[in-house]
DNA sequence: ATGGTTGCTTAGCAA
């Protein structure tokens, strides 16, 4: 299985990147995030011409994620359902074959000590409350998506200046293990150990042409899925040419 | 130092 994961920062004005990236990484399962629409105006006709059934939690303008595979995935989750009834679309999981996906948007959290970081920290939270009641460490699982959490210095262009942001703020790097605590291993890091390997760079200041990046897009898999990992990679050529996303696709191959 | 760019929606917000 080849799954995908990638923010896709508008899913309409993304539309025939993303039909072009499928075409080229063929991938079998996709996570997508950021999709700045609402299911009603979602494009499934040209995907499921591109041979995807689509499963979407859509908002407009902001948020939106998806699911995309060879035929209709079963529906798991749709937000925490734990009653902090979540009224931005940032959580979708289901069933593919025996294993469980969830594409995954972590609130971004824009500045330290602001009301939007106290919302990344509890929906981190949140996440971590869902995998305890509804997951569980041994079965096949994987949390895919953008969680707006670099994990350590390797993944962030210049650690001392990140470190005050919401991005690699000591507290965010915290929830992120509190997460992984449950029991998931980044499974790109199974595979690559080098630092400087980035999945999204700012738009302003030449961020890619510097690669003044951070590594922020993540498949989290459990032990028995994770184990089945034979390659990561980040498509950093998808951040090229022209109206790209801020963000890069990673692709993880998994036997059978 | 609060710059710079992109997308959605139309002046301002979010990232």
């Amino acid at each position: 299985m080849r799954l995908a994961t990638w923010n896709v920062n508008s899913i309409r004005i993304r539309l025939d990147r993303l039909l072009r990236f499928l075409e080229r990484s063929k991938p079998d399962v996709v996570c997508l995030q950021e999709l700045k629409s609402e299911e009603g105006s979602f494009p499934f006709a040209p995907l499921k011409s591109a041979g995807y059934e689509a499963l979407v939690l859509g908002q407009k303008t902001y948020n939106g994620v998806a699911i995309l595979a060879r035929t209709l995935p079963e529906e798991v989750g749709r937000g925490f359902e734990d009653g902090s009834d979540d009224p931005q679309a940032r959580f979708l999981a289901a069933r593919i074959g025996g294993t469980t996906v969830a594409s995954v948007y972590v609130p971004n959290g824009s500045e330290v000590g602001s009301e939007k970081w106290a919302y990344k920290l509890d929906w981190m939270a949140g996440l971590r409350g869902w995998l305890d009641r509804r997951a569980g460490p041994d079965a096949p699982l994987a949390l895919c998506g953008d969680f707006n959490v670099a994990p350590d210095e390797r993944d962030v262009c210049d650690p001392k200046a990140w470190a005050s942001t919401v991005l690699f703020h000591p507290e965010a790097r915290r929830a992120l293990a509190r997460v992984t605590e449950f029991g998931l291993e980044d499974v790109f890091r199974r595979h690559h150990t080098e630092a400087g390997l980035y999945t999204w760079w700012d738009y302003r200041m030449l961020g890619f042409p510097k690669n003044q990046g951070l590594r922020i897009d993540h498949v989290l898999a459990t032990a028995p899925l994770a184990l089945r990992s034979v390659s990561a990679t980040i498509d950093r050529d998808e951040r090229k040419g022209e109206q790209p996303s801020d963000h890069a696709p990673v692709l993880v191959d998994f036997s059978d």
